[in-house]
DNA sequence: AGAATTAACGAAACCGCCTTCGTAAGTTTG
DNA sequence: CAAACTTACGAAGGCGGTTTCGTTAATTCT
């Protein structure tokens, strides 16, 4: 490994003028920093990162926090899509990411006090236990903080909008002359799911409806949704118009279960989703749903957490930011 | 921040001592190290990893190589699965665990000169262009290198056992009776696809059949399924009694452009699919498919990679694991 | 009891880089 | 032309740890 001062000897000159020169101060004349940087080129510099941050105290490198205990991890489709976006957008500013751990060598530590070790100049909440003990240390500590689609309280949070998104499902469906309308909310543990119902109630409250057709389906995925689709049809025994699920897999589930006791869609009954996922442009029928804009909520929060790095923007305040969501009409729905 | 020289002059010793008894040598007496493990704690202390790893020169910490390039980073569930568990299993261990970048800060590096900057302690290749050139630097570097899925010459590979996967599809179809059996091809820039592809022929060749009916998919996805399923009728008119497509998403392409022509599956003909993505136990037909593991996968990786950083294993030697993978009958075949 | 170990600790150097500050030479100003 | 700035550079100290080595005090050995 060449240093610095490797390069110093060669050319004949003090190191701290040769850090100059690398980090292009105005210190150096042009004359001595071509030949600096030609030497170091020859000698395959590369600088230690190490040092560098223990000389600048500045990092340059975010972490990113999985809880590790949910096991609704990377794999989500949902999640790895917002990460991929976020990622690519700090790494072109120059920041490297990490994965926050609970681990160094083999002593435990919390996450503050990794973040701490590691100075960490921010990090990003993806998917986090909200009853986890240690949030409360970072969320306190002043380190800058983003988060998405978490419900956490006193931390900048982007998320679709879930209420727009509601407000257009339930409009549409209203429009093609729907009356009796039934929502298949996600597990309510989570916050997009919460925010869903809630704009459900709202909506057909607004349009004096009945928004009590409602079964809590226990996870967001497809066999949730069957499970999700036998209760509704217990708790009343005619079909509704319409059903809005809370995620395109359990859309996939319902109209599955729906298909195997004999019943059409979109003929017999509307299904939308939401979600977007890949697939439902594929499947038959092909699913009416709400787009989420992955890679804006990715960049969203990638943005608001460089600014927060930066100071352009007050870490003490917990905004908001919803993204914009689309219907997207398909053939699940008449 | 507090550092060993704030527990040093608290405690009323040298920071050697401070170092020395974090470190939890024997050269201190117990009575002073519990001594400074109690400041410690009541100070808060957290070690700076920067300037341990100045001074130790070990990073505890891995690259996680995706390419940008290609669009099939974090997103596909495949590979963040072995992510997943390969980040778990590294964790555990103490390490921390880092995407490869090609900047810092500004500064455009190449992958070995961030690996040098960063002074890595080995990377797991996920996704990455083959072509490209910044991989043979890294490659003999002797930093400790894994890879998954890749088909890279000359680094230690593991890999779902695409042989033994598809000579049990093709054993289990020809044992219900099918004599002409297609395959559709992922991309053959895929490694992967190109082993079924080869076993695809191995094995049909071994039994005297005729394996000339191959149509390459342009991807691993559904509609790259539906629109090599066309193609593969233009090849031949008479349908074939089984198709064994190289990934689920494929298959369930296949599928439903099978049943928007008429036919019926599996009754006109057999379907299978590689992966075993949580969907296809789903679907209707529910899918025959080939399991692979991708947390066992993700694991030996990790493994393997550990056994590099710690000298048990030979770097040079450019091993391939085989992990197994297992058959799961459903629906679509009979 | 005197010699030889060993235990416990501190001083100091070092890891590789950045930054402040002093200085000598060169340049501008009045 | 002397005074006042600038420019270009080097010496040295600091970031927060680790590690070597020397020293004193306590043990063990003969």
């Amino acid at each position: 490994m060449t240093t610095i001062y490797d390069i110093a000897r060669k050319v004949g000159c003090a190191s701290s003028t040769v850090s100059k020169a690398l980090n292009n101060s105005k210190e150096v004349s042009d004359k001595r920093k071509a030949e600096i940087l030609a030497v170091a080129k020859e000698l395959g510099y590369v600088p230690n990162s190490s040092a560098r941050r223990l000389a600048t105290k500045n990092s340059w490198s975010i972490g990113i926090l999985f809880s590790e205990d949910l096991n609704i991890g990377l794999e989500h489709h949902f999640f790895s899509g917002i990460l991929q976006a976020f990622k690519t957008y700090v790494e072109d500013l120059g920041y490297e990411v990490t994965f926050v751990s609970k681990k160094v060598g083999t002593q435990e530590l919390t996450y503050l006090e990794w973040c701490k070790y590691k100075d960490i100049d921010g990090i990003l909440i993806v998917t986090v236990d909200v009853n986890d003990e240690n949030l409360n240390e970072l969320r306190q500590s002043g380190i800058p903080i983003v988060s998405v689609d978490s419900g956490l309280i006193n931390v900048p949070t982007v998320i679709s909008d879930n209420f727009q998104g509601t407000r257009m499902v339930l409009e549409y469906l209203m429009s093609k002359g729907a009356k009796r309308i039934a929502h298949i909310a996600g597990p309510l543990r989570s916050f997009s799911a919460l925010e869903r119902l809630e704009a459900f109630k709202e909506v057909l409250g607004k349009y004096n409806m009945d928004s009590s057709q409602v079964v809590e389906a226990y996870n967001y995925d497809f066999n949730s949704g069957k499970k999700a689709l036998h209760e509704l049809l217990k708790l009343n025994k005619t079909l509704p118009e319409a059903i809005y699920a809370a995620s395109d897999d359990i859309a996939l589930g319902v109209i599955l279960a729906l298909r195997d006791l004999g019943y059409k869609v979109p003929d017999d009954v509307s299904v939308v989703g939401f979600d977007n996922i890949e697939l439902t442009r594929y499947t038959s029928p092909s699913l009416t749903t709400v787009a989420q804009d992955k890679v804006r909520i990715g960049r969203e929060a990638a943005k608001h957490l460089i600014a927060q790095i930066n100071k352009e923007v007050d870490t003490e305040q917990a905004t908001i930011k919803r993204v914009p969501v689309e219907l997207i009409i398909r053939e699940s729905t008449k």
